[in-house]
DNA sequence: GGGTTGACCAATG
DNA sequence: TCATTGGCCAACC
């Protein structure tokens, strides 16, 4: 019975576990949690993603949200996340599915 | 009880 | 590649 606190914490360890130099997506995590969906996560971010990487969840399609912008940059140069020349993540290279380490088959 | 909002997503044009 | 639309689900007023 996953209590709202557990589901939190099964979140924000997710997003702990992301290797540096890839990233997951808000989408990725709803579906490895399993419960309630990609803005849930996005929410519980905002409020307690201070403690994890937070800089390694990105939109689905690569791009940032408004409030990653120029720290998350910062953090991409440090760990060589591939880019695209648009600023976007290289998803092909750099997405981390969390299903495919935490809950394997 | 109902409308609005949000670190989202996928399909469509 | 970008904008629009509908769907999603809990929190808030």
């Amino acid at each position: 019975m996953r209590h709202p606190e557990d589901w939190l914490e099964d979140v924000l360890g997710l997003v702990e576990h992301v290797p540096a130099g890839h990233v997951t997506t808000y989408g990725a995590i709803a579906a490895a949690v399993g419960r309630y969906g990609p803005r849930r996560v996005g929410a519980v971010m905002a409020e307690h993603g201070a403690g994890v990487p937070w800089w390694r969840v990105v939109r689905a399609d690569g791009s940032l949200p408004p409030s990653h912008d120029h720290r998350a940059d910062e953090q991409y140069r440090r760990e060589h996340t591939p880019r695209r020349a648009n600023g976007r993540i290289d998803m092909p290279r750099a997405f981390w599915d969390p299903l495919d380490a935490g809950a394997p088959r």
